[in-house]
DNA sequence: GATCCGTGGTA
DNA sequence: TTACCAAGGAT
């Protein structure tokens, strides 16, 4: 359950507000938190990575159901392996960034054969493995393993930049992972429950576009709401726009690709994306990525 | 560091 | 409707 409000002593005097923000953090995700199923006591070191991956850029609402298909066809890494990485793409379905199924692939080729099918625990051997980053290796660390390590989204950059340095927007440095890694506290458990509580409280009350600072079980320890919530300083870049994008022609295309069973006529392709110069150069892009093949026919598939 | 890489929900 | 946004990584 939430502390209540004045039940918690405030920082002694001189003390750094931020060494006290764990201690309000974890009884508030305690009692608020989303049950989802990665985080289940039990939960395979395997699929916590399968649910990093797949919440990369993804909201959670989408990666419910492809995680428990996904699990439920490739419980392991030996048994993603030994299957094709266009089966991998097929599944991933419509998560976006269909990149991430093939480097999922990858990695669980990587396990079998580096780790004897057995996901490694160390920060370093986990960057190691493709699609993994700093993100994800100290998220699986943290999560799966119970580590003490500073685990570094856009949640927790949000949630730091705002309660601890008072600005809207903070640069994405190194010095993020040094100061995280202070707010955390020394026991390692409690640390991982600490970290898991920053990237919720980012994910529900100190979210990007409407904060609920009234619900925010550190409002009285944060610097952005005392200094009366800035705006950021720097103006947000223009986003690119969307339609008629080489991304989106890959998406158009691959999508005939996952929806049909075999291989596709380029005839098929020509309807998905009309312009020829913009469509061949979707295609060669998504060849060299590994993401589809061209036979000898011309046809194009899934690499099996 | 800037750019590219999907998809769909939301205000 | 447009623009932003959602647990990043690779180049």
């Amino acid at each position: 359950m939430p502390t209540a409000p004045g039940a918690t002593a405030r920082p002694a005097a001189g003390r750094p507000a931020r060494a006290h923000l764990a201690d309000l953090l974890v009884p508030w995700f305690d009692a608020a938190a989303r049950d989802l199923p990665w985080r289940a006591p039990d939960v395979d070191p395997w699929a916590v990575l399968v649910s990093e991956v797949m919440l990369q850029q993804t909201p959670v609402a989408r990666v419910l159901p492809a995680y428990a298909a996904w699990l439920d066809r490739w419980p392991t890494p030996g048994a993603l392996a030994a299957d094709s990485p266009g089966e991998a793409v097929r599944l991933w379905g419509n998560l976006g960034y269909p990149r991430r199924a093939l480097r999922l692939h990858a990695s669980a080729v990587a396990v079998v054969e580096r780790h004897a099918g057995s996901l490694p625990t160390t920060v370093q051997e986990l960057l190691a493995l493709p699609g993994v980053g700093d993100y994800t290796a100290r998220a699986v660390a943290a999560f799966a393993y119970g580590q003490r390590v500073p685990v570094v989204d856009t949640n927790v950059r949000r949630v730091v930049a705002r309660a601890v340095e008072g600005q809207a927007g903070a640069p994405v440095t190194r010095r993020d992972l040094a100061l995280v890694e202070s707010l955390l506290p020394e026991e390692p458990a409690r640390a991982a429950r600490a970290s898991i509580a920053l990237m919720e409280l980012g994910a529900l009350i100190c979210t990007a576009r409407a904060p609920r600072c009234p619900d925010c079980p550190v409002q009285r320890e944060c610097a952005w709401l005392a200094a009366g919530r800035p705006a950021p300083s720097t103006p947000a870049r223009r986003s690119q726009t969307w339609t008629g994008t080489d991304r989106q022609a890959r998406g158009r295309l691959l999508q005939v690709l996952r929806d049909d069973a075999g291989p596709v006529e380029p005839e098929r392709l020509d309807r998905a994306w009309e312009e020829p110069v913009q469509r061949q150069r979707a295609l060669a892009g998504l060849v060299h990525d590994g993401l589809l093949v061209r036979g000898a026919d011309g046809r194009y598939a899934l690499p099996g």
